[in-house]
DNA sequence: TGTGATGAATAAGTCTGACTTTTTGAACCG
DNA sequence: CGGTTCAAAAAGTCAGACTTATTCATCACA
């Protein structure tokens, strides 16, 4: 699944950036080169390579004499996948899920849209079938696989839109997806409204009605909202 | 503005960032660290922390024995304001401007909505600032000032909204709303229906009336996009 | 003929050590 | 007290040697 340190560098990246993000060194904090090679026990030119990379996600700012700063939050790349990997496996994972929620509330319901214009017949039957696969594990305690057909639901959607930052976002729908299911303690089947809302996104989708795939993936996304709410409030 | 070649691996990057996203070398290119370094004259370590840099935006992948293969479009982190600098300075700019344009088409609606909620009593004082500046120069060919209060109007709008994805955003409308501007040659004046449009989305967040904002919103990005029809139908 | 093991070639990966350049802060001088 | 100079510090750069994983082709064997 996630990028399984390739190469010394991304040894060392999966516990710098994991203790970056965690806020472990606050923002202005000074890293140097020389020290974080000592300690990870590699040679500078690994540790040059690994501070390039948290560089060019805006972690970190390396300038000649001071070393290696930590970046404010508000500046670091939370787009990406690397970053929001670390950041839900960090301490904050309920805001991270949450401010990602409201992304997907504002997203998916456009791209259902959009996805009802643009879907192809191919797409159109795989929606169809995500939908009654997510039908088939609605009950009896079957999470497992009702969440990999809602995440293929999703996506399947997001990639249909036809816009490529919509489609780019389906890694990040099934990461929430999954975090809600495994951490987020899911005792019970899910919501009944919910799957019957996926089966009818299907059908609108299939039919081409975009404003009806649109609301109705609106209503999806909203009780996504709300069941964070009542979770923490 | 943009990041000015901090470093050799910097100046390494800006033409071969450009030259990847560009499609200058088609998915699966195979290219070689040595033989890069060669031609843009600097050491090994130099290009490979470049290297390096190019993998954590999934442009390119590493592998021993073979060489940095290029990866496909579809893979890129296209959130990355990087890869959206470097793509939007290439041949198929109007496509990344439509499909950006979409994204704020999605996102900014639901960021009205929730600023009307949120915003704090400074950020409405300023939304309001760069509703008036707007539309004092909204006549007699003030262009470049018109975009200023432009920008600055959606990014507060953006950062009000209390959600860090959709603050991030604010350089990505900053580029659309500066290449419609700028690119797409605006003769005219804008059109008076969106300067009021910005105004009363001002009001709406002042009083909290979050559906009204988003809804105004949502006209505005609505006439972003029919715009960009009429240009590139 | 097909299949699996062997081995050599290749390009990335790693390490080391020396050198350069920029920047900062402090000493120093007016 | 303010400006200049200077030296230290840390990143940046380079060159070269070595290591390791991977691929591909060859060859033996079933």
């Amino acid at each position: 699944m996630s990028t399984t340190g390739r190469g010394l560098h991304g040894r060392v990246l999966e516990t710098l950036g994991p203790a970056i993000t965690a806020g472990e060194y606050p923002p202005g904090s000074v890293l140097r080169t020389d020290e974080l090679a000592q300690r990870f026990d590699v040679s500078r030119s690994v540790m040059r390579e690994a501070v390039r990379v948290l560089e060019s996600m805006h972690l970190v700012e390396s300038r000649r004499r001071v070393g290696v700063t930590v970046r404010p939050e508000a500046e670091w790349n939370v787009y990406d996948p690397q970053v929001i990997r670390w950041r839900l496996a960090g301490a904050d994972r309920p805001r991270q899920l949450r401010s990602l929620t409201v992304l997907r509330s504002a997203v998916e319901p456009v791209a259902a849209g959009l996805a009802a214009k643009y879907a192809t017949a191919e797409q159109c039957a795989e929606l169809t079938r995500c939908a009654l696969g997510m039908v088939a594990h609605s009950r009896g305690h079957q999470l497992e696989g009702y969440l990999v057909h809602d995440i293929a639901f999703h996506r399947v959607v997001l990639n249909a839109s036809g816009n490529e930052m919509f489609a780019r976002l389906g890694d990040v729908v099934a990461e929430v997806l999954a975090g809600r299911t495994h951490h987020e303690i899911m005792f019970e089947d899910p919501d009944p409204a919910a799957v019957t809302l996926h089966v009818q996104v299907a059908e609108a989708v299939r039919t081409g009605d975009a404003a009806r795939a649109e609301h109705l993936t609106r209503e999806i996304t909203v009780g996504a909202l709300q069941e964070l709410d009542i979770l923490a409030p």
